[in-house]
DNA sequence: TTCGATGCAAATAGTTTGCATTCTA
DNA sequence: TAGAATGCAAACTATTTGCATCGAA
C-alpha cells in the first residue's frame, strides 16, 4: 500500500469545483493530486507543492497554485496555517490541529483542539472571546531546546 | 499631565546603548523618545514609529528604525508581536501580554500572561513543551462579531 | 462560444542588506 | 581617528494582481 488511506478522494474533490461554477482543469487536478497525495503531517507550503508539480508540469504557474489553494479553501477542502515568520502551510480541513512550534528548533507538535478547551471556556467567560488557536500556531520552546 | 508615569527612562535607555559598546545618536534619541512617549497600548509598527519621526526629521530612514528596534529588542527594552496577518506591533518589554485579535473586526484584547498559566502547565506536563503565547496573537472573535 | 482559469510579468507589503559616508566616543 | 551607525537604494520573501490568451462545458 503505498498511501494511507484517504478520508478525502480526489475525483470528489474535482467535482466541489463544477459544483460551484467552476472547471476542472489540468493543472487543478495536478494541485489536488499532490495536496492529497501528500502525508498527512507534512504541512508543505504552497511553493513546496509548487516545486512537487513542477517536477512533472513545469509549466504550471506558482500564482496558480495559490489561486486554486484559496479556491480549495473557499470550497473548505483545506486552509493554511501560519507556523510562524516564513510562509503558510496548508493541510486538509479534517486535519485541523494546534500546532505549538519550538522558536528554537523549529520542531512542530500537533495537538487536539481539545487541549485547550479549559483555556477557551476561561478566556470566553472573562473576554466573551471565542479563540481559534488552529489558524495561528502556538510559539515556545520544546523538550529538547531548554 | 500629559503622560502617564513611565517606568521607563529615555536617558537609561540611551545609556543602555553605551554600555554596550554602542553610540547615541540622534536617531536613536528620537527612536526612543517616540516609542517611550507612545501611549502604552498604542501598538505601533516600525512604519507608523518612522512616520512620526519623520514629521520632525525626515532624514531618518526606516531602515535605521528597524536597525535601532532591533538593537533595543537585544538590549531587552522592548519585542515585537506579530498580530495576524501585517506588520509586526512593538511594545515595552514590561508591558508584555498574550493578544488575542478579533479575526472578523481586528478588535485586540490583551490579557495577562497568567490567564494561560493552566494551559501552560498542562501542555508542559503532556508535552514537554513551555508555550510562550506573547510573540504571536491568539486568534479568533471577539463578543461584538458573533 | 462563453467566461472561468491560466501563464507570465509586474506589483505589493514588510523587512533586510550592501555600501559609501557620517559622526560619536 | 577608529569603527559604529546612518541614509539610500536595492534585494528579498511571500503573496497578489493585471491582462492577454487558452480551454472546459
Amino acid at each position: 500500500m503505498a498511501h494511507a488511506h484517504r478520508l478525502v478522494d480526489i475525483d470528489e474533490v474535482l467535482e466541489k469545483f463544477r459544483t460551484n461554477g467552476g472547471r476542472v482543469t489540468a493543472a487543478r487536478r495536478e494541485i489536488v493530486t499532490v495536496v492529497l497525495g501528500s502525508g498527512v503531517h507534512e504541512h508543505l507550503t504552497a511553493d513546496e507543492i509548487g516545486r512537487r508539480i513542477q517536477e512533472r508540469h513545469p509549466e504550471i504557474a506558482l500564482s496558480t497554485v495559490y489561486r486554486s489553494l484559496d479556491t480549495l479553501a473557499e470550497l473548505g477542502v483545506l486552509e493554511h496555517v501560519h507556523m510562524g515568520h516564513g510562509p503558510a502551510v496548508y493541510h486538509l480541513t479534517e486535519e485541523r490541529h494546534v500546532h505549538l512550534v519550538c522558536r528554537d528548533c523549529g520542531a512542530v507538535i500537533e495537538v487536539d483542539d481539545s487541549a485547550l478547551s479549559a483555556l477557551a471556556a476561561d478566556v470566553k467567560a472573562l473576554n466573551g472571546f471565542t479563540i481559534e488557536p488552529t489558524h495561528f500556531a502556538i510559539n515556545g520552546r520544546c523538550a529538547d531546546c531548554h
